[in-house]
DNA sequence: ACAGACTATCTATAGATATAGTTAGTTGGC
DNA sequence: GCCAACTAACTATATCTATAGATAGTCTGT
């Protein structure tokens, strides 16, 4: 499980609460790994517990008052632990190329809509993946930032590289989708004769 | 949820035994979708109860039995009901970019074997899904006959293009996947200087 | 002073998934 | 006749995940 250490890679450049943790898993983080804050609360918790994670109540505003979670060096450990530790490549679980293998089961008209729909997910995808390595590049990622701030000068570099790298991969596998995609709808029209071309 | 439409996809072709299908799952399906037996016999029960499958008891030595599944009407609607249907995407989740993101966390030693990993686990997949599409155009694919044997004249061209179709997109995702790795050896390498190139 | 938007947290529930068993019959080889 | 490998099916448990909604305080503008 995953969702623990893509907590403890943003609590490493700053104390958040689940809020902002949970906002943030909307946004930036977003694009590579999702969870909604049902799943984010419960797991601080526990984390904390564990001692990953120190819990600091802070007030605001005259009444209310929120849980600041900064991550201590059992975290730290944990996290580089885990970044050491080889990838678990997890079973294949892939609805689209499912659904492609029986595409014969379709009209062409339905077939056309899946690679369609396919193609714009992945342009969408890929777009903002270009967005935010533009973003990187340009120094205007706040997230980035504050993370170069707290970070030596010699690591800077690699850290912003990194970064950009895997955008550039998950770029590099929207294109690859996307081609897929054009190359499904050529195999359609010209499976359903050439009468039905460009329909 | 994707599980019970590989299972009637499976069932279309012949009627099988839960464990038939759990031996599926490791082997043809698997490239797509994975699914343990303590998942596959419930979910069995469960569509059979809702119509989708019929359940007949078969006799199996002299006191064994075992219990066969087949497809109804129902369930082949339900089916192309789920093909007409668009593909719904996921939220993303993935731990091999998220790691990704913080390799400066790591010794370039060890990010070096991360995306060596990388490489290693989709040069494997590329090449077993290669051997799958040279079964499918050798037609000695036992399940793809197996469904040509039940499919129209009309139809079997597209029932084998879009099978070969749906493999070739996950060759080309590996073979990007591998690109991805090799730009990041490189990467690695041009980052901790030159005096450890190669090493 | 109030509305509306936002911040903050928590709960409930259902369903999906992984892991690791248990039980029992069958088949084939030695 | 027995063992090993295979076939068949089921159970238990823990965790993960999604969806939805409940509660309550804060901040901003009118």
């Amino acid at each position: 499980m995953s969702l623990r250490y893509a907590l403890l890679a943003l609590l490493a450049v700053e104390p958040m609460t689940g809020y902002d943790l949970a906002k943030r898993f909307e946004s930036s983080v977003a694009f590579v790994w999702h969870a909604p804050d049902s799943q984010i609360y419960p797991e601080l918790r526990k984390m904390a517990k564990e001692g990953l994670l120190r819990a600091e109540e802070v007030s605001w505003g005259q009444r209310g008052k929120k849980t600041q979670y900064r991550i201590s060096q059992e975290g730290r450990a944990a996290f580089r632990e885990w970044m050491n530790a080889p990838v678990e490549y997890s079973r294949e679980r892939d609805p689209v190329h499912l659904k492609a293998a029986y595409l014969e089961w379709t009209e062409p008209v339905t077939a056309r809509k899946h690679m369609q729909a396919h193609i714009d997910y992945h342009t969408l995808r890929r777009d903002q993946w270009a967005e935010m390595i533009a973003g990187l590049r340009a120094g205007t990622n706040e997230m980035l930032n504050k993370r170069l701030a707290a970070t030596p000068e010699a690591d800077r570099r690699r850290t912003i590289e990194y970064k950009i790298f895997t955008y550039e991969g998950l770029i590099a596998r929207a294109e690859t989708e996307i081609e897929w995609g054009k190359r499904g709808l050529k195999l359609i029209d010209s499976l359903s004769g050439p009468s039905l071309q460009g329909s």
